[in-house]
DNA sequence: CCTATATATTCTCGTTGTGAGTATAAAGCC
DNA sequence: GGCTTTATACTCACAACGAGAATATATAGG
């Protein structure tokens, strides 16, 4: 104890540091999955931790509700990190993020600059329901290629192709951070200094500081975890039917799933009931309503789900 | 933009934290997973996060070789939290704590009062290599009965026979941070306040603050992605016998895997590649030796790979 | 040398999971 | 009624996986 003391002491002490709690609220509305921003679509929801606040999530869901106007229901932490670039020279002061992960259901917003946004529009190379958006192939491709010619090995292009499914590699939904920061590092995004180049106007709206790895960073969470956890009903209505459910899961994937086995996967594992309605929607036969069974709630936020989004 | 500066006005000020950095270090030697630790046991690794360090990685980095005289190699983030309990009092100071996961290979330490310890000698219910532990049956499922009919409705016992498998339900190695704050909850353990209660000195050894729940959250992460990430490799010798990476997933999975089916897995997915040299040790037919292709690193770190530890 | 024993490695088999396509049902619309 | 549209059910082939049996190659001991 002493030993350890003593070394303690020779080292940096304790020193107060600046905590931001930052959040990335996640609905989908229309088959489309959108974002909560505030600043007219520049930032995410967040403010400073602070003494009152009796926890980090107390903290987180403060914030929210006062910028948003929005209770917050199911939340989860995403990730801390040490603003490198964002408050450089402010004395000494180091500041750190800690950013969460809410799901919510849409409800239009009242608050004036804050409301939900499309989170394609932030990361269009994202979406492919539909095929492989051609950003992909058109700009990003050429531009990454070009990028990792001027590195000297080829570990630049291998990253790049692994990254965004080039050269008949697969793409897989869930490597969101890893394309973003990949664009980042070859400076093709407005966030990465020089960005004045050709090109960064097609890659996506930005956002303030690190706001848009943040939000890659929360994507790249709901994509994985909706996979094996039973979260997508947070942000579903308590009656949806099958092809809502779907929608919603393509949305948030960013792919198309099979309808049929898409059902007998819901089904098999028993996620749902039926309410015994049914909803005469958009022509076509009546499709049945269904619910979330409650009880699986518990049981599968350890057990695990499974959504027919596997790797290829 | 001013709407948004107005309302922060009104809102928490940004106040100073005290940020601590903690490690948890895994190795695993002779068949046993290892944790190093301070203080004789009874802490993990950590310091302030303090003005000179460049990152919270290099911070984190620092106090490690400072404190146990060991290089870092892989590191990933594990949790950030409140220390709600710790600090309690020490006026107006909030405190958090980022977390950390490194995976080593074990070497001896010099530095008294610190070094390797086996992970279950905290977690002794962890290990189900050879069945389920006696401790289970015998300590913990009476003792969580008893808690459970103190509550209302039958929502304690439900969870916790999720959390340890009981009643038919299949042991499932990942809820091990489920485990710890059931048990915590249940007062069954040192660190919860009144737990002189019978019981609570066969159920592992404590820490100081909550470090064994930070121990948790590590063994938790290990266990879930040495299942799709080749993180494995990362706490063998550069060359090594399929028996010997068995042993090792094992260990930290506390789990009994079938022989010829985790070589199959293996092989498929040609993680490893032969040597040509074969190694004569314990009696019986020598083992051919492998090394890990360093390829399969960079490409799996997003594909993922697959250890034979699927629920039942 | 031969046998027992121990571990390594390969094979086989039955079950389940899953991708993909096809067939049938039930509504509205002309 | 026939056409269109969506919902729901069924089929099939193949890959993945758990479990156990069979075979190979070493050491130890009589």
């Amino acid at each position: 104890m002493t030993q350890q003391k003593t070394t303690k002491a020779k080292a940096p002490s304790a020193q107060p540091v600046a905590v931001d709690l930052t959040a990335v609220l996640v609905a989908v509305a229309d088959g489309r999955p959108l974002v909560m921003t505030i600043e007219d679509g520049w930032a995410l929801p967040s403010g400073p931790f602070a003494v009152e606040h009796r926890s980090l999530q107390a903290g987180l869901r403060g914030w929210v509700e006062r910028q948003t106007g929005h209770p917050l229901g199911y939340v989860e932490q995403l990730y801390t990190f040490a603003d490198s670039d964002r408050r450089q020279g402010v004395e000494g002061a180091q500041a750190i993020s800690i950013s969460y992960l809410g799901l919510l259901q849409a409800q239009p917003s009242i608050v004036p600059l804050t409301g939900w946004r499309p989170w394609y529009d932030y990361f269009p190379w994202e979406d492919h329901r539909g095929g492989a958006p051609q950003l992909i192939a058109k700009t990003i491709a050429p531009e990454l290629r070009r990028w990792a010619k001027s590195g000297e090995t080829g570990a630049r292009w291998n990253r790049a192709a692994i990254a965004f499914g080039l050269e008949g590699r697969g793409w897989n939904e869930e490597l969101v951070l890893q394309r973003y920061e990949l664009l980042y590092e070859a400076q093709l995004i407005a966030e990465a200094q020089q960005a004045s180049r050709k090109g960064a106007a097609e890659l996506g709206r930005p956002m303030i500081g690190d706001h848009r790895r943040i939000l890659a960073t929360g994507i790249a969470r709901v994509r994985a975890k909706i996979k094996y956890n039973p979260v997508v009903f947070e942000l579903m209505a308590p009656v949806f039917t099958m092809l809502q459910l779907q929608r919603c899961v393509e949305a948030i994937a960013g792919l198309d799933v099979h309808k049929p086995n898409f059902r007998r996967l819901i089904e098999q594992q028993q996620l749902v009931e039926e309410t015994g309605e049914s909803v005469t929607d958009t022509g076509g036969r009546p499709a049945r309503a269904f619910r979330f069974r409650a009880a699986v709630r518990e049981e599968r936020a350890a057990a695990g789900t499974k959504l027919p989004l596997a790797r290829s």
